[in-house]
RNA sequence: GGAGAGGUGGCUGAGUGGUUGAAAGCGGCUCCCUGCUAAGGAGUUACAGGCGGCAACGCUUGUCGAGGGUUCGAAUCCCUCCCUCUCCGCCA
């Protein structure tokens, strides 16, 4: 969420940059209801002070020994009685104008930072470093393919368990996801990242706070009788792990690297990645996520970045860095870099993870601060995949394949498997 | 699902209508003392909004789970909701 005094005192500059997002807005109707807002804020306080007073004089009049019923006391509660009844007309309204800015509020997207590279949308995405060297052959099967000749996966009968969509993994895809989690888990927590497994279904101010909601409803499935969403990133509950908390600033910055499930229903994607694992309603993801202090996200930024690619190149993975263009920034995110790692099969660059930082936008909404001495203020949030589980077995599938028809994993990964290849069952 | 208890500041925990944003302790911060030192003393310390000030800070409003109500005045009384804990039942 914006701060509210932006809009306030300076809207142009949000409509400025969020004009770089894309986004034409015009920011004068939300400008006035704050100030309106606050107008009325300041004529209810002070005659709620007046009301005060009243109250208090009262008191001592009658411990003092005045009648309670006497007069001097009669015409102190009509006053009151009158301030009261006009603080009531007041609020009203200024509930009504407050929960309006509120509510626009949560739906305008973060302001991109100024080092983020103008760009209309992923075709002015900037590449700033590639690592490996991508295997360019001919007859290079995909990973889907390669999933179904060894019986990695059953899709069909996923289907008859849920939906399209849906991939169920059995013998040796199975172990091999499995493995990933931990390997991923493992180098991360090597590196001071405290573990974390958060429940997957989330409730309505955490999918809030982390920016969600209220624009993406769409986009996330939700148990219709509760107040509760399946999450579609360890992101929503890690970011609400410290909501509404005040972090010592002697403990920041606190590194959490989460695994969970992330369920997305993928609205308007009906005919892309219709087979095999890179998009699905339901995927494994480890997450790296940061709290730090505001002066520190721009280096945080490049530490979880490089966190993130470790992964890739333990693994053997070559794969590229974006800088994403304003336009094709998510909602939440101030700067993102985007690792795209090669599919040989495919032919293509892949986004396998998405690192972003989102400055005080999360934690404004998520009310995540800290306090050094006397000052309270906002902390900066981080997030990054480290990394999207399928992508990544859909990868190390196309990356090793042998003459033979088997996979050779990457070697840091066999002692998690118990295998040096993948073969036919 | 049944029965009961409870939700107060960074934390523990007092407080049942009047100047209480709230005792005490812990923790934090500042300063002091120091031959009895894995110590002692003094002070300070909630959050959010608004106004004033270059600032230190001052003034003011709101907030004791949330929302309503009673009252001149509510942490305290009434209503609704949410959540947590304990016991019983059921269950991975």
């Amino acid at each position: 969420m914006i701060d509210q005094r932006l809009v306030r005192d300076n809207p142009e500059v949000i409509a400025q940059q969020l004009k770089r997002r894309g986004k034409s807005i015009d920011l004068t109707g939300l400008q006035l209801i704050a100030r309106q807002q606050r107008g009325l804020e300041e004529e209810r306080s002070t005659l709620q002070a007046d009301g005060n007073r009243i109250g208090k004089e009262v008191g001592v009049k009658i411990k003092a020994g005045a009648d309670p019923k006497g007069d001097e006391v009669a015409a102190l509660r009509l006053h009151g009685n009158a301030i009261k009844q006009k603080v009531a007309v007041f609020e009203e309204e200024e509930k009504a104008l407050s929960s309006q800015l509120r509510d626009q509020l949560l739906s305008l997207p973060n302001l991109p930072s100024p080092l983020c590279p103008d760009g209309k949308d992923e075709h002015d995405n900037v590449e700033v470093r590639r690592w490996g060297t991508p295997r360019i052959e001919e007859g290079l099967e995909e990973h889907w393919q390669i999933a179904q000749r060894l019986n990695l996966f059953d899709t069909e009968r996923s289907v008859r368990i849920a939906q399209s969509r849906f991939v169920t993994l059995m013998g040796q895809g199975a172990r091999l996801e499995r493995a990933l989690i931990n390997f991923m888990l493992d180098l991360h927590t090597s590196k001071g990242y405290r573990e974390v497994m958060p429940p997957v279904l989330v409730n309505t101010a955490s999918l809030t706070g982390s920016g969600q909601l209220p624009k993406f409803a769409e986009e996330s499935f939700r148990c219709a009788d509760d107040d509760l969403w399946l999450t579609p990133t360890a992101e929503v509950p890690v970011t609400s792990l410290h909501r509404d908390e005040i972090i010592p600033a002697d403990q920041l910055p606190l590194r959490y690297s989460a695994y969970s499930p992330c369920f997305r229903r993928e609205a308007g994607s009906y005919g892309r990645d219709t087979r095999g694992l890179i998009r699905l309603h339901q995927f494994n993801k480890v997450e790296l996520y940061w709290f730090v202090h505001p002066d520190q996200s721009e280096e945080a930024h490049q530490q979880i970045t490089a966190d993130a690619e470790a992964v890739l190149q333990a693994l053997d993975l070559p794969y590229r860095v974006l800088d994403l263009c304003t336009g094709d920034l998510g909602f939440s995110a101030q700067r993102t870099y985007d690792l795209e790692v090669w599919l040989p099969g495919a032919g293509a660059f892949r986004e396998i993870s998405s690192c972003s930082v989102c400055g005080d936008f999360q934690a404004r909404r998520s009310a995540i601060r800290t306090k050094n001495g006397k000052q309270t203020q906002l902390v900066h949030t981080l997030n990054g995949s480290g990394l999207a589980v399928g992508r990544t077995m859909a990868a190390l599938l196309e990356t090793g394949q042998q003459s033979d028809g088997s996979i050779l994993l990457p070697k840091p990964l066999v002692p998690y498997v118990g295998f040096e290849r993948l073969q036919p069952e």
